[in-house]
RNA sequence: GUGGCCGUAGCUCAAUUGGUAGAGCCCCGGGUUGUGGUCCCGGUGGUUGUGGGUUCGAGUCCCAUCGGUCACCCCA
């Protein structure tokens, strides 16, 4: 039997209720907070993910999803949402619109990871993008737009971690002091520490051994290696964050994943026991634009899954109605069935949600499946007049050709 | 990509030391019942993930493979 490939997975008539709601209130938020949609390709040309996340990040180095077309040109499904959103902005020109332009995106993603709970080859993100603008409440506002975000959806058991990593003024020289540091100190570190320590020193603090976390606590952070302007920034998002209630813990050691963000970054962390507990993470990027060949713009902007957000609603025992059924059509022996879909499709036509029966079940089935549907009213049809029925009121009956008319009504 | 655990009907699960594959729910039909709910009766549905192997005989043991899950890794 062919299944769906590994790590991808089918969202089922059942399950649509509870995204429509996720992404209803994902699309009216955005919209509420000025940010217009925007759509890019599913692929595109490999170079733009590779000069964009970084040689050494763990998406190019074995998470692309890469082709050749038949013509030969190397082209990668999306891993992430920023770089295309930033390729489309230089590409046509919005940098000479209004700025900053807040863009926002659905769609789905694909990285070749080990599938497991909450983390798939295809899922699914609203990313959230402001470029054009340097503005330190940019950064808050995307942050507090999420917040809110969960506060709608009935999210409340998570955390805000929050950091500013530098940019290119002061990143390189704390990069030296870093390196040094764990020059120094190699013999506290183990095998998995020390690999970092060539392709990207800022991760070693990512890794897990207590024993080399103790040790990395002498090390030298970010964070006390600002330059002024950096500092600036990060203490103006922190002061706008408290000024919109927003709570946060500061985590000097919060590294992402890709090469471009500069500044502020910030990760929101869901219940889930597990490791798949990241509901969304995103950062500023200050050089992105620049490195795929456009002007120096600045951008801030945050990816959420999807998958994710479902899982934190799950476990917060959330849920959603099914779409309601206005009118089911039961035929009775000898009902003229041309008739009553007549009557059906000039009720449709009305604005009416209305079903039928189409598998030949008896009249008892039928009245079961008005039931599973939901319906509001039940039509009994008979060979000239039909019954109306509803919950709470007596039966109505009325004439074939009155029927319309009258549940129109 | 590496390691552990798991894989029986659409769903949740049974099946002695290897001996003909079952139940509940769901679905369909019927009976009961002043609504379509309840209760009762009956029925449809499975090459036991797949492919090999051992055996007189494999859901059960072995190997491979695919998928899920957990951990590593990393992230959304």
């Amino acid at each position: 039997m062919i299944k769906a490939p590994r790590g991808t997975h089918d969202v089922l008539p059942a399950e649509q209720p509870l995204w429509a709601r996720v992404l209803g209130e994902a699309e009216a938020l955005c919209g509420a907070y000025g940010y217009r949609r925007i759509v890019t390709p599913g692929f595109e040309e490999t170079e733009l993910f590779k000069r964009t996340s970084g040689g050494g990040s763990d998406i190019v180095q074995k998470e692309m999803y890469t082709f050749a077309d038949r013509s030969g040109r190397s082209l990668t499904l999306r891993p992430e949402a920023t770089a295309a959103i930033a390729r489309a902005y230089v590409e046509h020109g919005l940098a000479r619109e209004p700025q900053p332009q807040k863009l926002y995106t659905v769609a789905p993603l694909y990285r070749y990871a080990a599938p497991q709970r909450g983390r798939y080859r295809e899922h699914w993100q609203v990313s959230v993008e402001a470029l054009g603008s340097a503005d330190p409440a940019l950064d808050a506002e995307l942050i507090q737009l999420y917040s809110e975000l969960l506060r709608r959806l009935g999210v409340t058991d998570y955390e805000l971690l929050l950091n500013s990593i530098g940019d290119a003024a002061c990143r390189p020289a704390y990069l030296e002091r870093l390196s040094a540091w764990l020059d120094r100190h190699a013999d506290l570190l183990d095998a998995e520490a020390r690999g970092k320590v060539e392709t990207s020193p800022l991760r070693v603090f990512d890794v897990k051994s207590s024993r080399v976390r103790e040790a990395l606590e002498a090390a030298p952070k970010i964070g006390d290696s600002l330059c002024a302007a950096c500092e600036e920034h990060f203490a103006a998002v922190r002061c706008t964050l408290d000024a919109l209630g927003v709570s946060y813990r500061l985590e000097p050691t919060l590294v992402r994943g890709l090469d471009y963000y500069t500044r502020t970054t910030w990760q929101f962390e869901g219940p889930d026991g597990g490791q798949q507990s990241t509901l969304s993470g995103g950062g500023r990027y200050d050089g992105l634009v620049e490195e795929i060949g456009g002007a120096a713009t600045p951008g801030v902007g945050f990816g959420a899954g999807i998958e994710r957000l479902l899982l934190a609603l799950a476990a917060a025992g959330a849920s959603a109605d099914p779409p309601s059924l206005d009118v089911f059509f039961v035929l009775d022996d000898g009902a003229p069935r041309e008739r009553v879909l007549a009557a059906m499709a000039e009720l449709r036509r009305r604005g009416l949600a209305c079903d039928t029966d189409y598998a030949s079940r008896s009249l008892r089935g039928q009245l079961t499946q008005a039931g599973r549907l939901g319906a509001a009213r039940t039509v009994i049809a008979g060979p000239a007049r039909a019954v109306v029925r509803e919950r709470g009121r007596p039966d109505l009956e009325v004439s074939l050709a009155e029927l319309a008319a009258t549940l129109a009504g």
